[in-house]
DNA sequence: TCAAAAGTGTTTATTCTACACCCATGG
DNA sequence: CCATGGGTGTAGAATAAACACTTTTGA
């Protein structure tokens, strides 16, 4: 089993960079560590990969024990290896990101980690170097998300347009035209508008949409212009 | 030192795909694997980490074993995990891509690890996963050629207008106006003109330029619309 | 009836694309 | 003197940006 001698071995985690959208503002599932050291203190969900699983079965095992979802979107973002990064013991981490839905998770209960959601512009300070994992995910969302549609997986089956464009807005801390920003998402052909409407928002309703799922898959690489200025890209 | 106790530890490797611009062709240096198992076999050059050095550290000392160079342009691309990658013992790899001015790297002999440098479009069966490697880094380096000037740092200090067009060309396995090509890169105000001519290449011979080094790190994260048409981003 | 949010078109500016000829030189 | 690769400009097309009024309806 070990057969490269005199090499040293290390503890390997994963840890998720959980976001949610709540129709108003792009947000972090956060959870309070249960164990020591930094017990009690705000943290990514994470765990330790096991002998005989992959980092991407490890993610998604961690996600499920957390939500309770299966089948989510989600991206290897990087791993940190500083030695110095875990106190207790040389740790690896590999970060991933997910994009749920947010009410999906609203009816799942686990009080075992007593996990909240953070407006992503205002979450607590966590333990090690888990802003950083943050800020990369964030960073990585924004480049992913400029080039392909992949913010529409943080939200319910259906929604509407205004949602659609304030997932946008929080997204690259923006505002956009209203009009220009119906166009363009509209001209990828990738929403099927709804005979029914959202009337939660407003007295008059907004139509809802639906993501044909066919086209998405489709064109889910190719290129989008969606945002008009990418400066945001830094 | 070991304090959480019940969990596995795993090898850790760091591998590089390491490429470079002989001016035509973007290439890939390979080695050949100097130990048991798939000795002999071409592989990406790489090492286990080291008990006491960060990733970054670890990518930086197995480029420069190889190379010799320091202070190069180095990204981590992703970390692969499956759990049967490495028939003899479990082993991770954090994947790293360098870009390097291969004549800096001519200069070096290191018959050591028997490198040669490959076309990346002909290059011959690597080892393990590592062909999946080389294409997530090329896969990589378009992404990111397409928003950030990263390209220069495969080219030595002086170059042509022709062998960058021939650079992205390569890259993109696409062809492009010159006229176009070289109003869009002068647009971008990184480049210096030189006074002086590379005659290596025709007789009425091209003009020099320099990178305006100032200018490349103050705007590297600046949007560049270079490539017209991404849909090689796939 | 009016406040609040949804929906919709046009004009202008900008950017991108396609395209062809002259230049300089070494052999 | 000519073959080879280097260098340059413009017009038309496509895309992006700016902008304001009408509609709906619950309270």
């Amino acid at each position: 089993m070990t057969r490269y001698p005199g090499q040293k071995r290390f503890l390997i985690a994963v840890d998720c960079i959980i976001f949610g959208f709540d129709g108003e503002h792009l947000k972090l599932l956060l959870i309070k560590r249960g164990f020591e050291p930094e017990k009690g203190k705000w943290s990514l969900m994470g765990g330790f990969v096991q002998s005989e699983e992959s980092l991407d079965e490890a993610a998604n095992r961690i996600l499920r024990q957390l939500t309770g979802l299966e089948g989510v979107y989600m991206e290897q973002i990087e791993t940190l290896g500083d030695p110095e990064r875990d106190p207790v013991e040389r740790t690896l981490s590999v970060a991933y990101f997910a994009l749920i839905d947010i009410h999906q998770y609203e009816t799942h209960i686990s009080g075992e980690y007593q996990a909240e959601w953070f407006p992503i512009n205002k979450y607590p300070k966590l333990i090690f170097d888990h802003s950083n994992m943050v800020e990369s995910a964030r960073k990585r969302l924004r480049y992913k998300a400029s080039l392909h549609p992949i913010l529409f997986e943080l939200l319910p089956e259906k929604f509407t347009m205004p949602q659609l464009q304030y997932l946008y807005e929080d997204v690259y801390n923006a505002t956009f035209d209203k009009r220009n920003f119906s166009r363009k998402i509209l001209s990828t052909n990738l929403l099927m508008k709804q005979k029914d409407k959202d009337k939660s928002a407003s007295k008059k309703g907004a139509f809802y949409y639906k993501l044909n799922k066919r086209r998405y898959n489709d064109n889910f690489d190719s290129f989008l212009k969606l945002i008009p200025n990418p400066d945001h890209l830094i």
